[in-house]
DNA sequence: CGGTGAATTGATGTCAGTCAAGGAGGGTGG
DNA sequence: CCACCCTCCTTGACTGACATCAATTCACCG
């Protein structure tokens, strides 16, 4: 049994922007299934042309690109509320994998009628840009981390975005929040070692900024984090949700 | 007097998708007028809410974001045919800067009529979802560069990806283009030192691979730059062009 | 012809990578 | 029940790629 988007979880968070009723009604007739995944499980792979997209439901995830080296980047974490295989959807392509850390339980949508989203119903193909645009933003931000800033700057700069996005979605209550992924996740995602990572993480500890083990994310101060990470406090704006 | 976009000298290049006739004609509607400015122009500025939004129509510019201590990342280079301002579009807010780097003419539109062109003609919409799509491919794969490739392949990365959207564009000839930027510009998008950057080149040079002088870029040997790059030679796929 | 911006090169310093080893926890099978 | 293994985290020692500093050259321009 699926949830239905009337009762989905997610719709009453302030990550999102409200539905109007049409559009909760034209969403459930987009949505085709339910896919419960286990935590390591593949979702999409790059270069290949995935007849499915999907919006995390619950659970975590990572998007990365594997070099011929074998070396991984990680482009981004995967929360709830993503939404995964708009590359897929759009061109014929993924740019990037994506990888369950978690269980995971995603919406799935059917590819051949994705054109009909844009066709039927504009404000929701207007939705899906806003999404898009919102990646760009935040890789762009990504990019000037991995560019400019040094180590503590670009670790603190991560914890801040996760703290941020879980507090939008309700899982950070301004002290701490679950995250489930390994330091080599974070390390690659910032271009770093997962040694020098460790070490950077310590730094973070002893000066009472952040701790995170065993799954858990502490933030110690937010505001002196926020200097480090050069980033203005505050949660991100609502998006939409597809 | 504005080029009529029946006459715009983008549509016949390889790099992009052929016009039906009424999107012709639609195109046309959505164009207020055409901007020419100087070299070193501001065209957008980050968090700004721009009014009008661009397609680059002549001349090459820059993408780029500062950091609170006055770095600057280029997020990418503007060739013609880019589209300028999908994020103030979209959101209310630019996510970086755009710059002209040499003297550029643009299209003009404007944003009030944007939605329209989803409402109206959701082709259209589909593909600025399109280039947004595209352009975070891009990016995802400028994180590898950035995170996980040493210096002597970021550079042969960014030379490869220039002298491939320049063929599609008809500026590179399968040996050289005209390329007027500064080398401070590609070190500052690959994250890199000037002087570095400058080291770098002359590695490429010496070995015959790469020659980038006086505003001209020169490519020896195709291959073995893609090889140190970690890319497969070939153009991109063709794009809209809105 | 002084002044400015860009490219170039050498010398020196440092941040982060690599190598190596050990410890803690969890699962599995003898 | 305990020995073994595997994954992940942690820490120290050493190395190296790239940054920084500094000086020179050249082209262009008012």
């Amino acid at each position: 049994m699926t949830t239905p988007c009337e009762r989905c979880p997610l719709r009453k968070l302030d990550a999102f922007r409200s539905f109007s009723g049409a559009e909760l009604e034209f969403m459930q007739r987009f949505k085709v299934g339910e896919l419960k995944v286990d935590a390591g499980t593949p979702i999409l792979m790059e270069g290949s042309n995935a007849p499915q997209l999907y919006t995390a439901l619950r659970g975590m995830g990572v998007r990365y690109k594997l070099t011929e080296a074998g070396e991984r980047q990680v482009i981004n974490l995967v929360f709830p509320g993503d939404f995964l295989g708009l590359q897929a959807g759009i061109m014929r392509e993924m740019g990037h994998s994506v990888e369950a850390t978690t269980a995971m339980t995603l919406c799935v949508f059917d590819r051949k009628t994705f054109w009909n989203l844009f066709r039927d119903q504009p404000e929701r193909g207007f939705d899906i840009t806003w999404l898009a645009a919102m990646e760009e933003h935040f890789l762009g931000e990504t990019l000037v981390t991995l560019g400019q800033r040094d180590a503590l700057g670009a670790v603190a700069w991560a914890l801040v975005r996760i703290a941020q996005r879980g507090q939008a979605l309700g899982l950070f209550d301004g002290r701490q929040m679950e995250f489930p992924f390994r330091q080599q996740d974070l390390a690659d995602a910032l271009g770093l070692s997962l040694v020098h990572t460790n070490k950077t993480l310590r730094k973070l500890r002893e000066r009472q900024l952040a701790a995170w083990s065993d799954g858990l994310l502490r933030i110690g101060d937010m505001e002196k984090l926020c200097e480090i990470a050069g980033v203005e406090p505050g949660p991100p704006p609502q998006r939409p949700l597809i």
